[in-house]
DNA sequence: TTGAAAGCGCTAACAT
DNA sequence: ATGTTAGCGCTTTCAA
């Protein structure tokens, strides 16, 4: 015996077959006599023995591993904070259940390489971070027949993969409309990246709340950002210089908000004093920020921790079904966002709104 | 042919053998004829052939894969932005080597249950993150023949284990060394986890720096963190109802540098104007701060990088020598320090030590 | 130029 | 209660 132990070895060391360690290892213990469990155990110890895990997957067609794939646009984990606490949930789940991670970051936008790359056997499905329009990730049924599920993005039907995500529009119509109850009237927002389906959600469902209570969106309000913090600091430039402003600017993310404050205190503008912001995410550092942010948040962990299971579920059953689980956003009100009456009602004086199916004094 | 295209389904559309196939399809192609290599490149696509990684890893006793450890200590991604970092930076250098990552979170204490998780077949090496003292993944030895390198701790020789680090010394000596020449004479210190190589690292060179320039290290303004926010918390408790207090304080972390800021917020205390506050590790957010901060940055991507290049070297030539790698930290300036010397006059009206070096007026 | 055959280490029917 | 055997899909001598 040259190298790593293998059954064989045990076998013959315990006088049995193979076949009896392998299935004494493998927790049939009843099956055999005591003392032929005895001594498999014994030999198997004395050698050090350990299955080999490749060997395993290749005669069981089975890994016991799942791949998590990170979207060629943010490949770089540091940039991807989500990515993080997504993958601690999966974690969470994957662990006692023997399953590992296979963390898998494509550098191409070719489908076919990437799904060549995916798919190559190591795994049993995967979870998809955040795919983005266009991404080579939802070429996902040309390629392979691996389950598959997607977090992060809320994917239209058509792609037919199952999504957890939190509920954007449900999330961003809550900050909007506290926002208002607030007092403001006059409410600027800064879009995120056009290729996310979640920018278009939060914008969508800003737009309609506004509408819902009769209030305008003013085009020139809208910035166009791209969920970087520098493209918050562009859009604060880009708006902190026209005549008329907001009383509050709603970022569709927590990196943007930040942005747009840091340019608000190079220019000295008081927050949330001279105008208040609102960010969503809930990211790690903005509860530690200077002006601590409100925002939306939710658990992110148990998006992943969710995804996980509905993965493995998935494989067990071989159950294809594309199912959408939407998780809800919080409101966390911290000190980014003043008391809006003052100003608002100087700006847009209409009583009404507030109505519907609200009890009425 | 059922399920998958094995090589076996290839070559029989391409009327030649398996053989014949692999080596065409490992770019050995200039042992075969030009019509059979096109022969078997069109079977092999007609059919979306693509080759089992995990038979692969079996035959060829390799499996492309290293395995990426996370203490059992931080096991949890969220609160480990280092292990981020990192993980780029091995990615990076793994990806056109077309190696993959197996990334493995042990939750257990024992090393022979952690050890048989790591080295049971399914990788060739592995990166250690950040192992602190007592640690499981440190029985390396007992346990395993794995190539291993470890990242975030700089280990001492008798572990036998490859590491790349900051050099953890002489970045804190040079923060305190500049400290000192902005005028600082009165210097209080948070101190990191007692588990963390790191921390006691950096508490030493301080020290050594203060002794070298003739200054005092007063106990009391020595304080016990544990490299969390929280900690940085307690600390600003513990210092600033003090009589006496230093003009600055250095954190062995930004962590607890943010936290230590958070409570002077809290109560008032003007930084840097009435203290000054110094961290370690420049994390992403400590730029985007209220008090951006003045702390050590160093490459931690590029600690990725080279630990990857490091273990794959060690698993292709088999050289198991243990190496020790450290890379520069550079000071970062920010705006979390003032000039020493107005306060340390005024706060601490001894004539004493601030002699050493410093000009007198 | 090409192919046959012996594994890699394990699992799981199917005997016995 | 235990063993025999035929794979899993690929690589790699070695022979033709």
């Amino acid at each position: 015996m040259r190298g790593k132990p293998t059954l064989r070895d045990v076998a013959a060391r315990a006088g049995c077959s193979i076949t009896t360690v392998s299935n004494i290892l493998q927790g049939r213990s009843h099956l055999y006599r005591e003392d032929m469990v005895e001594q498999v155990l014994r030999a198997g110890h004395e050698l050090g023995y350990r299955p080999n895990s490749v060997a395993r997957s290749l005669a069981r067609r089975r890994t016991a591993t799942i791949g998590v794939v990170l979207d060629p646009q943010h490949a770089r984990l540091t940039h991807n904070l989500y990515a993080h606490d997504v993958l601690d949930g999966i974690l969470a789940f994957l662990e006692p259940r023997d399953y590992d991670i296979r963390l898998i970051t494509p550098r191409t936008n070719d489908p076919a390489a990437v799904w060549r790359r995916i798919d190559n056997g190591s795994i049993d499905g995967a979870v998809l971070i955040a795919p983005v329009m266009g991404s080579p990730l939802l070429e996902w049924r040309c390629y392979s027949r691996l389950p598959v599920v997607a977090v992060g993005s809320t994917l239209p039907d058509e792609y037919g993969v199952s999504c957890i995500d939190i509920d954007n529009e449900t999330a961003m119509a809550t900050l909007t409309e506290w926002v208002i109850q607030q007092g403001h009237r006059a409410i600027g927002f800064i879009k995120g990246h056009p290729l996310h389906w979640s920018a278009h959600q939060r914008e969508r469902a800003f737009r309609r709340t506004m509408a819902l209570y009769n209030l305008p969106v003013r085009e020139e309000w809208m910035l166009q950002g791209d969920y970087s913090p520098e493209s918050g600091v562009r859009a604060a430039e880009q708006l902190l210089r026209q005549s008329e402003l907001p009383t509050v600017v709603l970022a569709a993310n927590d990196d943007m908000a930040m942005g747009f404050l840091q340019h608000c205190r190079t220019l000295e503008i008081a927050v949330p004093d001279r105008i208040s912001v609102a960010g969503f995410d809930d990211s790690v550092w903005v509860q530690r920020m200077g002006i601590p942010l409100t925002t939306i948040h939710h658990d992110r962990y148990q998006v992943g921790y969710l995804a996980a299971q509905r993965l493995l579920h998935q494989i067990e059953t071989g159950d294809a079904h594309p199912q959408r689980t939407l998780i809800n956003g919080v409101l966390v009100v911290r000190q980014s966002v003043a008391m809006g009456y003052a100003l608002a009602s100087a700006t847009t004086p209409q009583p009404t709104y507030s109505t519907e199916g609200g009890s009425r004094s």
